[in-house]
DNA sequence: TTGCCGAATGCAACCGATTCCACGCTATGC
DNA sequence: GCATAGCGTGGAATCGGTTGCATTCGGCAA
């Protein structure tokens, strides 16, 4: 198909070493490299990626790791991962684990394998599973944190904490908590936030939820309603809109009678009735930072050390590339029609 | 990192040639094999794609190019490749076009570099360009018919011609239709099943949008209530609700007053109020059989041919293998909400 | 003029697998 | 009993790049 780099040798009349050094920026005279290129670009040359990668080790591939790409707090991530990514040399692998911490641990370990570096989005496992997993691959973190791990998530507790303080404001006395999945960082902050109201002397209500869906959030409304609560905070946006959705349909008024808060402020935040109130993240960019992050990271790193006999100085020149860099973004309260001070008595 | 093959031949006192062939099933004694693997076992051995790939001519790669990450429409048909793709022998990369027909084109062609086959879904570049740019590499088209390439779409024709009825049925007479993004193969058909209404005395204005997106549609929402017609179809979904949001907002009472109809039922559709009506597809099942399809395709070709003399003979069983199968999926109409009868003159 | 240095280039080894070919051995048929 | 067929195995070539090392050549300083 595609000829190989001595076809171009040949046809440039040149040693197949002088035309990879002209592809990549080696020591070559401006004249030679122009000449090569000017064949290469006639013929349609381009590099075999096997082959390159059985000498540099590296695959040229990067790959991220999200639980569910139905979920479009996710599928907005990837497109910030997706756009920052876009040049000739990378591709992007995507896998999910639809929520299941086992596969979770499989699809990490079988990416580092394929890949030189990788994304793990609001994974689920446990902080020392991950370390496990990942071994010494180049990683980066998004939407979680584990300390010594380059990451970048946003200021969840603080974000959350504005719309715990917005419905404290709006007069509400009993709020009740619709949990995300086990495991997820995000969900322990978040829960955190909304229990930290109590010190106000705010009743708070737990609700536990099988998965951060659509479909759990509607199951997710009727345990509310028995709650007494009058108003409702949850994990996402999918579950808050269940949740109000099941509201809806019970005849319970929206705003009037319950005020609902979500997370996440996804396109179908501000398409539902009413418009939905919630924590909004900087999604996109979550993703195009994480990608920035792992880029420069993967810039200071050899592929596997390839024939350089000198071991030590390699390894301290990895430490300082490799320090880890946790970047924290701006999260901030979305106020829509979804939520109005608390109904009298 | 991970052993190599002659790394594992010594540890179990066989040659590498013996270990490759005890791992891909070539002729090996039995008690051997499950030595050698017993040994590849133990050692953590994983054969590095980069060399496999150099002398097989193959990657391991598949891809999946979508229009747009962000519509949840995708979104769904790539959860269904990748549930089918689930093997640790292949991986899956995702990118987008951002409706951009200029990026189209070179996302293929990259793509087609990278990858052992390819799964277009919606391409909106000609047939044409879409021959050209996939050369000779095996692609499986979703959600859009191009005679003689392998496809996967669902009779969309039918389908769409259900929405319609459902609405003449109800005694609308002024039909209006949101239209999708130029280039799409859907977006002409759907087009035309709501045209040839007019065939039983329906009124039909076909009102244009930038993107299908759910901004278009409820700029697209003032253009329909200028029209004059009591019902809309939108191409998708999204610009459905769009529709649908602007409606309300404008304090048009759907469905009393008004009907909308949409396309895909993505998630979204029965979350909104009123929940959509809309024409079905079976989304995920494009993707699984789309991947289904490629994956047979792939399994009948060789990486490049390799030293095998003959290419008449392995031309001819390609032919046979390579046969294009055009696979059409059924829909159906989902009636909720958004659509009820004319409302008197 | 001689010697030295560095830039430009070619040669050849190598990355880790696959696969063709040859060899030895045993079982089978005549 | 000898030729033959076939299985199991090892050796070696090969895929298409990259890179360390050797070589050549021109230029500049001594």
């Amino acid at each position: 198909m595609s000829p190989t780099i001595h076809e171009v040798a040949k046809a440039a009349g040149v040693s197949a070493s002088t035309v990879s050094r002209a592809m990549s920026g080696g020591s070559v005279h401006p004249s030679t490299r122009r000449a090569i290129l000017e064949v290469a670009n006639r013929l349609g040359y381009t590099p075999n990626r096997s082959a390159r990668g059985l000498t540099t080790g590296l695959t040229g591939n990067l790959g991220i790791l999200v639980p569910d790409l139905s979920n479009p707090f996710f599928a907005k991530v990837i497109k910030g991962v997706a756009a920052r990514i876009r040049t000739p040399d990378n591709a992007l692998f995507v896998s999910e684990t639809d929520e299941d911490v086992t596969r979770e641990r499989e699809t990490i370990e079988s990416l580092v394998r394929n890949t030189d570096g990788l994304l793990l989005c609001s994974p689920r496992s446990s902080d020392e599973q991950i370390r496990e997993a990942i071994g010494d691959a180049s990683v980066v973190l998004l939407n979680r944190r584990i300390p010594g791990l380059p990451s970048v998530t946003y200021d969840l507790g603080a974000a959350a904490m504005q719309g715990v303080q917005h419905l404290i404001a709006l007069g509400h006395r009993k709020i009740a908590y619709v949990t995300g999945p086990e495991g997820s960082w995000s969900n322990d902050i978040r829960r955190a936030a909304v229990l930290s109201a109590q010190d106000s002397g705010v009743e708070v209500i737990v609700v536990p939820t099988p998965a951060p869906t659509f479909a759990s959030g509607v199951l997710a409304g009727d345990l509310v309603l028995t709650t007494g609560a009058t108003a409702v905070i949850a994990f996402n946006d999918l579950l808050a809109i269940g949740v109000l959705n099941r509201l809806v349909t019970r005849g319970v008024r929206v705003p009037e009678e319950f005020s609902v808060v979500g997370h996440d402020d996804i396109d179908m935040a501000s398409m539902c009735t009413p418009p939905l109130t919630t924590v909004a993240a900087q999604t996109e960019r979550i993703g195009s930072m994480g990608a920035d992050l792992l880029l420069r990271s993967l810039h200071g790193r050899r592929g596997r050390g390839g024939r350089d006999g000198n071991g030590a100085s390699t390894d301290a020149h990895e430490q300082e590339i490799l320090t880890p860099s946790e970047i924290v973004l701006q999260g901030s309260l979305t106020v829509r029609g979804s939520t109005a001070v608390v109904p009298p008595q």
